[in-house]
DNA sequence: AAGTCGGGGGA
DNA sequence: TCCCCAGACTT
């Protein structure tokens, strides 16, 4: 073990990457950071990170921000239920703790959206507890190099890594922040997923991966993914000068986002017969006379669990539009507005593609 | 224990 | 294409 951490220590010590919360140890900074960096790569959040400390500079803005604002400020960076849980937190934050972050490392993991990593991460980054931090770059070093081929996301697994980290932050000679990052700058950087550099890898000696010509083979996961296809159908209803939009509440992908009245549809070609007939036209049109218009190809998106594509119908009411009572929740938003809400990604593409924010009728 | 939740980048 | 990314929550 001390072979390990000190050869780590000596690689850290001329190779750790500069980034922007790294010395921070404002606890609300630090968690934001934490919670943006969640499955995301650092060059991915770090324009979000920026903009949310200016936003919302401390926990008080954050947790008096309509939560509209907070997902217009994520918007595009995924895993949307994040920014629900930080905002959520923030408030008990402000509210139940008096605006005080929590200090210890059960308090910390009681916040929305904070499990085992990042409690760890806050709570060695902020307060120098010696909680060992294991993410996927963690779970990569240790597996190589002690050739451990549990599968990392089995419950085994996960309890098995958090104890070899455990024993590897308690033989550190380096302050726990310290030797947390070190332990994720060495995976990102040196003990790459792919082509990692164990030609001139300071641990190779004694390498059980390396040793045995396995580096490609570790971590092992067990967990396979399908995929499911969904065909939306949207319609973009033209009213004057506004376009109707609903909320996405339900459970589901991209909750509390906006997007069109959808049709979901088993397969992506539909007539414009079936388009009329469907429910989301009969609540946003009904009998109102309107012209129909199919933009194509479909555009595609593909999520975790889903591969999604989209069909944008662009219709054109003749007359006045629903009132707002019988329409909802189906609302009407003006196109120059259009910039206030929150999109997923396929939406977003719409709007860019189609200059539908600055078409004036 | 298994399923769900985004979006982007690299090979 | 497939895999991975400073994971967490729900069922």
């Amino acid at each position: 073990m001390s072979f390990f951490t000190n050869q780590l220590k000596v690689w850290f010590s001329q190779s750790h990457r500069p980034l922007p919360w790294k010395g921070e140890k404002d606890a609300y900074l630090i968690w934001l950071s934490e919670i943006i960096l969640q499955q995301t790569r650092v060059e991915q959040g770090l324009p979000y990170f920026e903009r949310f400390r200016e936003r919302f500079p401390t926990v008080h803005d954050l947790a008096n921000a309509p939560e509209d604002t907070i997902m217009k400020t994520w918007e595009g960076l995924g895993y949307y239920s994040r920014a629900r849980n930080l905002h959520a937190a923030a408030k008990y934050i402000v509210h139940t703790l008096k605006g005080k972050f929590p200090s210890t490392y059960e308090g910390i993991r009681a916040l929305k959206g904070v499990g085992p990593y990042t409690a760890a991460a806050i709570a060695s980054f902020a307060y120098e507890l010696p909680y060992a931090v294991v993410d996927g770059n963690v779970f990569r070093v240790l597996s190589r190099f002690w050739g451990i081929q549990t599968p990392i996301d089995s419950t085994e697994g996960k309890k098995q890594f958090a104890n070899l980290a455990d024993r590897a932050l308690q033989a550190s000679s380096l302050a726990p922040s310290q030797h947390n990052q070190a332990m994720m700058d060495f995976g990102a950087i040196h003990c790459k997923p792919k082509a990692p550099l164990c030609s001139h890898c300071p641990l190779n000696g004694q390498c059980a991966a390396f040793q045995n010509k396995k580096v490609d083979q570790l971590p092992v996961k067990s967990k396979k993914i399908k995929k499911k296809n969904r065909y939306f159908h949207y319609l973009v209803v033209n009213a004057g000068p506004q376009v109707m939009l609903r909320k996405r509440t339900e459970k589901d992908i991209w909750r509390n986002l906006y997007e069109f009245p959808v049709l979901e549809w088993p397969e992506a070609k539909a007539s414009e017969q079936e388009i009329r007939r469907s429910a989301p036209w009969e609540a946003c049109i009904g009998d109102r006379p309107a012209r129909i218009e199919q933009i194509s190809p479909p555009q595609q998106q593909t999520l975790t669990h889903q591969k999604i594509q989209a069909v944008f119908w662009e219709i054109h009411l003749e007359d006045e539009p629903p009132s707002i009572s019988e329409l909802a929740p189906y609302i009407l938003a003006d196109r120059k507005n259009l910039s206030n809400f929150a999109f997923p990604k396929i939406i977003d593409w719409y709007l860019g593609d189609n200059s539908l924010y600055l078409k004036l009728v």
